[in-house]
DNA sequence: AGGATTACTTTACATGGTTATATATTGGGT
DNA sequence: ACCCAATATATAACCATGTAAAGTAATCCT
C-alpha cells in the first residue's frame, strides 16, 4: 500500500507502510478505543464527555457544528443533546436570529461537571499507563499532537 | 494525578502526567477507535475481524479464552461466533475431552478471509496517514509497541 | 449418587452509531 | 404577498456490540 503526500517544498514522497503495521494500528487503535469508550468516569459515557467539550470548545454552538466537530450525524447529536438537557448540564434554546437553529450552551452544573471530569483521575488509562517506562510515556505523549491530526475533522 | 511504576531496579518513581494530557488521551484514542471500527472494510465489522485475528493467534480457541484474549464479555463472543459460522468463516465444535468447551478455529474460507483482510488497504487510515510527515509516521510507528501494550489484556 | 463448579449460551437491556422521513423556519423569485 | 426550495433540527426505525443475570449441560469431587 503506497501512501502519498506533499512535502514542504511541494514535492510528492511516496511512502510504504508494510500492510501488518497498517492492521496493528487499525485494531490497537480501535481495542484502545473501545475500552477508552467503555470507562465511564463514575456517570457520563465517553460520547456525552465528549460532546460536552465541544460544546465548552464553541459555545454557544449549533447542533450541527457539534455534529460537524464530532463527526457524527447529526440525530446521533440530538439524542446525545436530550440527554445532557435532561440531566440539567447543558441548555438549548432558538436562536432568535433563525429559529431553526439550536443555540446549545454549558449550564453552570455543566460546567462544573466539565472540569470535575478534567480534575478527575481518569483510572483506568492512569493505571495502564502506569506500566510504561519513562521513555514509553514520554514517546506515547509526543505522538498525541500526531494522534490528534489523524482523526481532525477540520482537514479533508 | 500521580502515576507510579517499578523501574527495573525495583525502585518506583512517581511520574505527573497533567490532568489536561490525559483528557487529551483519553478523548483522541476514544475518536480514533471509534472512527477506525466503524470501517467495515468491505463487509466484516471491526468486532469481528478481530475476533477472527485472536482465533487465528490462538487456533485452536476456546470460546472463555477468546473472550480473555479480546478482553469482552463471553457473551460478546458467543454472539460474535454465531454470526462468523453463519458466514461460513468459523467452525465451532465440541471438545471431545470436555464437551463444555468449544473448539474454535478458522474454517478455510474463514483464513481466506484474513488474509484478504491482512492485504486490504485499510483505506481511512492509509488517507489519513498521508497527512503525515515522514517523521510523525514514523513517531507513530514508533509507539505503535506502546500502544500495544497499554491495552495488552495478560499484564494485570 | 448427587451437589458444586465450570463453560458456554440465552435473554434482556443500554448505548450510540446509521439512514430515511417529518417538521419548522427562512429566504428568494415572480 | 405568496409559494416553493433550501436549511436546521428532530423523530423514527434499525443495527451492532457492549453488559449483567439467569439457564443449561458437562465435569469433578466427596
Amino acid at each position: 500500500m503506497t501512501v502519498t503526500r506533499s512535502t514542504n517544498g511541494g514535492r510528492r514522497t511516496a511512502r510504504r507502510i508494510r500492510h501488518e503495521d497498517l492492521v496493528r494500528l487499525r485494531m490497537t487503535l480501535g481495542r484502545l478505543g473501545r475500552v477508552l469508550r467503555q470507562q465511564t468516569d463514575d456517570g457520563l459515557s465517553y460520547a456525552l464527555i465528549s460532546l460536552m467539550f465541544a460544546i465548552h470548545r464553541m459555545q454557544p454552538a449549533s447542533a450541527g457544528d457539534l455534529a460537524t466537530s464530532e463527526g457524527v450525524s447529526p440525530p446521533s447529536v440530538t439524542r446525545s443533546l436530550n440527554r445532557l438537557v435532561e440531566l440539567g448540564l447543558v441548555a438549548r434554546e432558538a436562536d432568535p436570529l433563525d429559529r431553526r437553529n439550536a443555540v446549545i450552551s454549558l449550564t453552570p452544573a455543566g460546567e462544573q461537571e466539565r472540569q470535575r471530569i478534567l480534575r478527575s483521575r481518569e483510572v483506568w488509562l492512569s493505571d495502564h499507563l502506569a506500566r510504561l517506562t519513562d521513555e514509553q510515556l514520554h514517546a506515547l505523549l509526543g505522538v498525541l499532537p500526531v494522534l490528534e491530526l489523524l482523526c481532525d475533522p477540520e482537514l479533508p
